[in-house]
DNA sequence: TATGAATGAGGTTTCATTCAT
DNA sequence: AATGAATGAAACCTCATTCAT
């Protein structure tokens, strides 16, 4: 069944272009981004990445889809430990430090997509922001069962959470405070935010 | 004195032109946005744009810096009046709500800036984030001071303060939250912080 | 192979720009002349012509090397033909005669390059300057070893003899004179040069 | 008389004008020379030099005349020493090596000029080959009137002269050859062209 | 007379996309 | 399926020239 490699060789070629897609975007943005380039770097002709994807804007999506999958991935797999509500808030915050380092291109990405001006970029952004909200409002409603807090609006308080990991985070990072001081501060926030709930009641 | 008419007029054309460049920019991001579209909008030749700016990028960044100067007024604006600690914190929330609303423009360019590719166009976006930084540091310094709380780093906290307004506003803007809905948020973010300033002591 | 067939054709097309390439240069000069129109005379798209040229510059870099070698090969031509010195003096004036008239605008360009403020341009202007040069002190050298005449320096000899034909050739042209008229002229500079010989013993 | 106090002013601001021109034109050709600089370069405003000359095109042309009366009341200095034939050709030589070496910008516009594909320039620069030829032709038909030499054609032998000190003058400099060593091949030159004179009977 | 702000035509070059092989 | 040669739209920017002051 030859078909069965085919598709596999196929999924091996859309993956690998979608790498490097990641990398070139991420370099120069969705404008200055070169289609030409990014087939040469994938080691596959100009004309064949037209056979993968209908258009630059179709890669970009696809590619924006793909690194959202790769983050969440991160991000459930911080929160999939177990312990109490602060040390799972801990994990997340540390789980986006992370990220943030190591995946800055991806972020960047992200964020450009998330408030730049193309309306399907930013549809697609949206989802991954949607997302991030519903594994935190998942986490919160968890707590909520075990009694360890009690809010009145879940997803208004993950959309916070998310506010005081992610966000600060790359402000900070915009700012210039390095991953060290950063992973020192993913006690206090936790705290900060596990008094704030006091407020939500 | 001829010389001050002139100089008036320059300064108005100069504005006129900040003003159109900041609509197209917003609209269509710097690469998308068109030069001769711009000048024509704003009523004067293609070549007079290249009087007032010495070319795409000059025009671009002397349009950031234009409307940091405006959000940074509103921002100062509303945590200049009086009032303890929670009702300008409730205050700069609903400034932001109001700017996410009516400059929404302005704060699509300013992410863009702030999370692009571009190392100018980020480096001034970053002066926007600092000065708003500043700002909030003040006024937590002014309400240590009147004992009001007591915070361990004060910019630290400011970017706290700033992530659980203007990101937390921008990102609910996204999600789809309307004016009306984050308008009644502001007592609750402000008693959030308020709360969590209590993990920091 | 098709290499080979798409080898040929790719130099054929180069070819074929360089021509159009070379008239519209000799008809307007390299400020003048336009990149679309050559492109559109050769019959192929605007963007073609930087598949086979880095840029409009390097167009005409190619086009000054292509009409060097041509004219080069003309020269080398008339030179080949056996005889003693002067009827071999007769045959150069006439080839230029020949070439002044033919390839008017090849000398244009040439001159233009060589007397022009582009760096680059004179440079390979003067590489065919030199090769005329060589060319004729070569030919004076086989006549000195042939014992028909005795010069003292003969690279300084044989451009007296190029600005005798090419020069003086140019400047009868620019002022007028026929072909016809030129032609008759041959023999009379020949012996011109042959006497002057006698001068440099 | 107010009248000629001006009419000074303003012949002098044409010279000036045309001064700077002439370094411009030679520093950057004819297309990429600039109006506004030269206005600014010659202290007067952009739309003043239009009061002087109708467009780019007339001040082109009005400094190649300009530079042809200087370039000629040289050639006419020289040659208006006394002395027999062959001296007045040496004088010839060192002139035109003392012009090549101070004057080169303005040999380089005349130049671009005689062989540049713009007619009106051309026919400009032709006037001045034709005063050369003219000079030469005059001092020839004085050293004939003496008995000095008997020439068939005065006209193309001073064509010839002008050929073996003029181009064979600058083909030597744009070969590399110093000033000092043209210098030394005056006499030589002189010679050659004597001798050749036999040749003429 | 002198000025210089304003104009807009014009041209090189890039690059997403197509399509014949 | 894969390729890459060919295409041509699109846009920034320059600069000669005009004209109101």
């Amino acid at each position: 069944m030859p078909k069965i490699v085919d598709e596999q060789m196929r999924e091996a070629t859309r993956q690998h272009i979608l790498h490097e897609a990641a990398k070139e975007f991420a370099r120069l943005g969705f404008d200055q981004a070169n289609i030409n380039l990014i087939a040469e770097k994938a080691g596959i002709g100009k004309g064949t990445i037209y056979l993968y994807f209908e258009n630059k804007r179709e890669l970009f999506l696809a590619m924006l889809r793909f690194i959202a999958q790769s983050q969440l991935a991160a991000i459930r797999g911080a929160l999939a430990q177990h312990g109490n509500l602060q040390m799972r808030l801990e994990q997340l915050f540390l789980a986006f430090v992370r990220l943030a380092e190591k995946e800055s291109d991806s972020f960047n990405v992200y964020m450009s997509a998330l408030y730049g001006v193309n309306r399907a970029f930013r549809t697609e952004a949206t989802k991954l922001l949607r997302d991030y909200v519903a594994v935190i409002a998942l986490v919160l409603e968890e707590a909520q069962v075990r009694g360890e807090i009690r809010v009145r609006n879940i997803d208004t308080t993950a959309l916070m959470v998310l506010s005081l990991t992610e966000s600060f985070i790359l402000s900070a990072r915009v700012l210039g405070q390095s991953e060290q001081t950063l992973v020192t501060q993913a006690s206090q926030t936790a705290q900060f935010i596990m008094q704030g709930f006091v407020a939500s009641v």
